[in-house]
DNA sequence: AATCAATAATTGCTTTGACAACTATAGCTC
DNA sequence: GAGCTATAGTTGTCAAAGCAATTATTGATT
C-alpha cells in the first residue's frame, strides 16, 4: 500500500525527492486511517466530502478549485462517490451548464463518522515539531508555491 | 506542461493539498527549464544521470533506491535514458544477476552542460526564503519523514 | 553437494491525475 | 436576435509510478 521506498539508508537531500516523499508517506498514513476505520476511499475522495460538509453544496469545478484538482479528475471522482451513494449530481437551477454536488445522507454520516481523522494523522505526521515549526511549514510551502507560480 | 491548477484564488490550507502542489510546481519549472535548454527529458530522468555522474557507475538497485525509486520504475526510466543513448546498461563481473550502468559520452557530456540548471530552479523557486528558512524547510520535512516512517 | 531463502532485474497490471477534444449552455456585443 | 467567446462538465488518451509475479542468480545451511 506504501511506497517501497522506506528502506532507504539515509536521508534524502533533493528538495524534489524531499517534497515526494513526504507527500507519499502522508497519502499513506490518512489511508491507513481510513482503512482502520474500515472506510475503502482514498484520502482524495474523502477530502472531497469533507469539503463539501463544510462549505455546503457546490458545483463540480469549484469543488475542483477547491482540492486543487484538474476538471477530468473531478468527474470521476464524483463518479465513484455517486456509485458509492455518498453524494448525488443534481442540476444547477441557475444554469443548465452546471451542476450542484450535495452530500447524501450516508456521505454526511462518514464525514460525521470520521471526524478529525486527518487532524490525527497530521498531529502524528507534524509530532516531531512544535507550534512554531509547523506554523513556519506551512508559511514556507505557501511562499514557495507563490514564488514559482509567479515564475511563469 | 503544467497543472491547470495554478488559477486557484486563494492559497491552500491542507498539508496534503500544499505538498501536492509545491512538489508539481517545482517538477514543471525544473522540466520547463529543461525544455528552455533543448533537453527533451523529465527532470527524473535527469536526475538519474547527474547521479551516476556524481557518484559513478552503478546497479540499477542502488540507483533506485538513491532516486527513492521503485524498481520496476527504473527499468523503465533506465529503457528511455539507454534507448537515447544516454547510458549503458553493462553486465556486472561479480554478479551475474546485476547490471553496471555507465553514462555514455554523450550522456555525459549532457549531465555537463545542464550543469547547475537545478541550483538554478531551485534558487528561483525558493527565492522568498533566506538561507535560514531554507535550511528550516528542509530540516522541517526531513523530521516529519522520519516520523512518519517510523510510525508504521 | 542439495536445498532454500534472499536479491537483481524485468514484465504485466493498475491507479492516479493531467491534458486535449468535445458538447452544451451562458452571456456579451453588435 | 445572431454571432462570438467563455465556461461547465464529460470523455478519451496518455505517462508516471507503485505493486505483484516471474526469472535468474547468489549465498547460507544442512
Amino acid at each position: 500500500m506504501c511506497p517501497a521506498t522506506r528502506d532507504t539508508e539515509k536521508l534524502p537531500e533533493s528538495m524534489g525527492v524531499l517534497l515526494r516523499l513526504v507527500k507519499s508517506e502522508l497519502m499513506c498514513a490518512m489511508e491507513e486511517e481510513l482503512t482502520a476505520q474500515g472506510v475503502d476511499l482514498r484520502h482524495s475522495q474523502v477530502h472531497a466530502l469533507r469539503c463539501l460538509y463544510l462549505s455546503g453544496p457546490m458545483s463540480a469545478g469549484e469543488l475542483a478549485r477547491a482540492l486543487a484538482y484538474d476538471a477530468g479528475a473531478m468527474t470521476r471522482l464524483l463518479d465513484q462517490l455517486e456509485e458509492r451513494g455518498y453524494l448525488h449530481r443534481r442540476p444547477d437551477p441557475d444554469d443548465r451548464r452546471a451542476l450542484r454536488i450535495e452530500l447524501s445522507t450516508s456521505g454526511t454520516a462518514l464525514v460525521r463518522k470520521l471526524a478529525d481523522y486527518k487532524e490525527r494523522v497530521l498531529d502524528r505526521a507534524l509530532g516531531a515539531l512544535d507550534d512554531e515549526e509547523r506554523r513556519r511549514l506551512t508559511d514556507y510551502l505557501q511562499r514557495v508555491l507563490i514564488t514559482l507560480r509567479q515564475s511563469h
